[in-house]
DNA sequence: CTGCATGCAAATCTTTTGCATAAGA
DNA sequence: TCTTATGCAAAAGATTTGCATGCAG
């Protein structure tokens, strides 16, 4: 039989998920576990990290690897590309036209089944960009 | 001054790279260690990740971040697509026709440098979709 | 009540590092 | 002999987990 989960209310998590939902940035779990202790002193990674999967395993926010060895969490459950910069590892949301036809192209000779993608652009951001022409 | 870097023959180093080369696979270090040792009984893993860091800096190999908590490697270094398992997660190359033109399309709206991109297509592979068969 | 969620600490896992020694040039 | 590489063990980070307790339904 497939897993029911209950989910009850909880101020912990709701506190977790509005910090992260507006947010531009992607933070990793200890950055979001030292602003939401700002409203809940007591919380504890702990629980920040077993929230944050939760969260991630329902489609409510999506969990990014960007190779600096921790996880990236990004309030925007939908489909969309990241630019990853090469010095900072700072990860920022691209706006750019829909290009899912390249899971087609990828599908060619190819056995599995092919669900989606994500795509990493990386290169320099603004910032690091800005600090080189000094 | 730029850093010198005097690379000395290792043996160790050879029996890595000589691994990894031939494979189709994408080892993690911990992988990678235990088929090594079989050659050098008294490898350890710090030279391990300490070559593969090094192999992957000099653009020998590549490290691949696929979302399970752990490096893998891989011992082509050409630029090229992947896809990874959302069950199994083994990682396996994709051959398909270059698309870096999504490059341009990317770097439109945005005020960074894009120099390249990383592809991750994800679904089911071969093996786990045979399996679900039954 | 009953079960899900939390806080805390300990445990795991992956990767890095310091240091004395060995190997390469 | 001088520098780079190794092995080992300890350290550092990130994430998970066990357990007693607290809160929601």
């Amino acid at each position: 039989m497939a897993t029911t989960r209950t989910l009850n209310k909880s101020r912990q998590r709701d506190a977790i998920l509005n910090y992260l939902l507006p947010r531009k940035d992607h933070p990793t779990a200890d950055a979001i576990y030292n602003a939401v202790k700002e409203e809940f002193p007591n919380i504890s990674l702990g629980t920040v990290y077993r929230n944050l999967s939760l969260l991630a395993e329902l489609g409510v926010i999506q969990k990014i690897s960007c190779g600096d060895n921790s996880e990236h969490f990004d309030g925007n459950p939908k489909p969309h590309n990241h630019f990853i910069c090469s010095e900072c590892y700072s990860v920022i949301d691209l706006e750019m036209e829909n290009i899912d036809f390249i899971d087609t192209l990828a599908a060619t000779n190819f056995n599995g089944k092919i669900s989606g993608h994500n795509i990493y652009f990386y290169g320099k951001c603004p910032n690091c960009l800005k600090k080189e022409t000094n």
